[in-house]
DNA sequence: CTGTTAGCGCGTTCAC
DNA sequence: GTGAACGCGCTAACAG
């Protein structure tokens, strides 16, 4: 590694001064023709790259933006970063991944963490942190967008953007298909205590069940981890703990899954003894045996108008829609028909 | 956003110069207990965040690594992406995170915005780029890794890491497992034909063939798209092109399960009328139906690997080893028992 | 149309 | 133990 070439080298090798070289690389329509042939020439003979980062210190915009997700590997999570990714990629944004891995104090971390990186803005598709943290921690970024999240807090800057699954409907939507199939005593697998999505599926579970005159104990419902194992391990507890179950709906397909061979552990079939419900349609859910029925999310969809929102937000069109509600759809397969 | 806190404003409320504000931040021992305390709660009192961006400029380091995958929802990427983030955060670095799409130019393009971000070392999933092309764009940075890839060019720098499956042993293995149950005429869905692992599967499955004195026919070999589209559709070919084919080694677990996939609309019994092995046991290879035989491979760890030869190199260390090949396991479960 | 001057926020010399 | 200068590579203002 000799020397990074640097603009100045460019300037003098193509006979002009620095500013010339700058406003071709930025596109400024002050130059002749000829000149900025001319350096363009150079710039390529010399193979110069500018330095986002001696250009930063002066424009304040990095390029970069800060996207927090609980877990790369989780098959939604993934499609949101694919999503979100895609977006900035066409629009000339960086993105610079952060995996909390569910924990509220790295959720801080690397807020902080992308505060002294300087991004333009943050997505967040982690946000376990209570409200005020959330609000100090979020509202020292230029604009941030919440995935799933709602913030309470009036945001008097309107830089906080939000883009949200419909939970509620999506709750009640596969609560009441097994309703309609006939189920009377329906659990539910909620996910972590702290999930915002889990709370809005359940509000959507209660509506659903209330509706159809039935007051859902609350021993029917359970907590877990939002994953296979989670599941299979509550949804064999909440079994076992109540026989009167004839239905199980489930905070994610992961969860789903777990429930599924917990029923195999426990000598149930599916449906025809447990019918169950899960939620995302992961491609796993339809290669499963049974295959799931489920309520699908665009995942990547939730990704790409997570990073519109908030690209727009840094152009500075606050005033625009600060909410988007992205629609499930239910699908039925064979877990619950 | 009123104005973003600087080392000035700590140091004129602290009473001190910008260097000493400095020197605490950078833990420089030559500062007094006293004052550093002090200095210490007044950037604390101001809320103030050191600019990544202004420091970057002036150590030319930027605390930041390019991760470039072809797709961060496959799976197996997204273990390598986790895997790769977890050490970087370990070590206070951060992870700026590309998708090629599988596309050349792609991968030109982000190596190219990688290196306008000033990264200090990029890790390279991705890399479908003709030998010298590679060599071209991957020499400008400072240090690289390349992940399931090995570089012919001698790398005088010492700076070009590599982290690999050992694909051909993979292969080998999975082919001679299908042959220790008798099957004579193996297939192989190789997966796209620019794929370095495919490549390695592959001579790891001719040599198998051949050790056991079968001469494969370029008949049974079939390129495919890395996906269970791709698989459903050349085994479909394959299969209906060759009804002497009793076994099918596939490039992934998604080949193997649009193969499986395959089968069921051919009404071909698995593993009956054809026995199919996968590779790298994704999280969907033992809950489909029939559950898949695979080789394992350590995908988190390729990223943990990867990240930390980097780091390692970024660190100065190039003197220790350049190559790290990781091991298959062969897992088997039915669908070639 | 083009060049000159001045910083952006910080770390690295050196002095004190 | 602490501070004052200078410069990292680039762009924003102003000249010409």
């Amino acid at each position: 590694m000799t020397h990074r070439v640097r603009m100045a080298d460019v300037a003098r090798q193509a006979g002009v001064s620095l500013m010339t070289v700058s406003r071709v690389l930025n596109n400024k329509d002050d130059v002749s023709a000829e000149t900025r042939e001319h350096v363009q020439a150079t710039i390529k003979q010399l193979g110069y790259r500018p330095s986002d980062v001696a250009r930063g210190l002066v424009t304040k915009r990095t390029g970069a933006i800060g996207l927090v997700v609980p877990d790369v590997s989780n098959p939604y999570f993934s499609e949101v970063v694919r999503g979100a990714e895609h977006v900035a990629y066409a629009r000339n944004y960086s993105v610079l991944l952060c995996n909390t891995e569910e924990d509220t104090r790295r959720e801080l971390a690397v807020l902080q963490s992308l505060e002294e990186k300087c991004v333009d803005g943050v997505v967040m598709c982690s946000s376990r942190l209570a409200e005020d943290e959330l609000e100090e921690a979020i509202s020292r970024h230029p604009v941030a967008v919440l995935v799933n999240r709602r913030l309470e807090f009036a945001d008097e800057r309107g830089g906080v953007g939000v883009v949200m699954l419909d939970d509620v409907a999506g709750g009640q939507m596969a609560t009441q298909h097994l309703l309609n199939s006939g189920h009377r005593v329906v659990g539910f697998l909620a996910g972590p205590p702290t999930s915002h999505s889990g709370h809005g599926r359940m509000e959507g579970y209660r509506m659903a069940m209330t509706a159809a005159g039935i007051l859902p104990s609350s021993r029917w419902i359970k907590h877990c981890a939002p994953t296979v194992e989670g599941g299979r391990v509550s949804a064999s507890e909440l079994l076992g703990d109540n026989p009167e179950l004839t239905a199980l709906f489930c905070f994610n397909d992961l969860v789903a899954i777990g429930a599924l061979q917990a029923c195999i552990d426990l000598g149930l079939a599916v449906p025809d003894n447990v019918a169950i419900v899960g939620f995302d349609d992961i491609p796993l859910a339809a290669l499963v045996t049974p295959a799931l029925t489920t309520c699908r999310t665009s995942r990547y969809e939730l990704g790409t108008q997570a990073m519109e929102l908030l690209l727009e937000r840094i152009g500075g069109h606050a005033e625009e829609c600060k909410e988007i509600v992205l629609p499930t759809e239910l699908i039925v397969r064979n877990s619950a028909p």
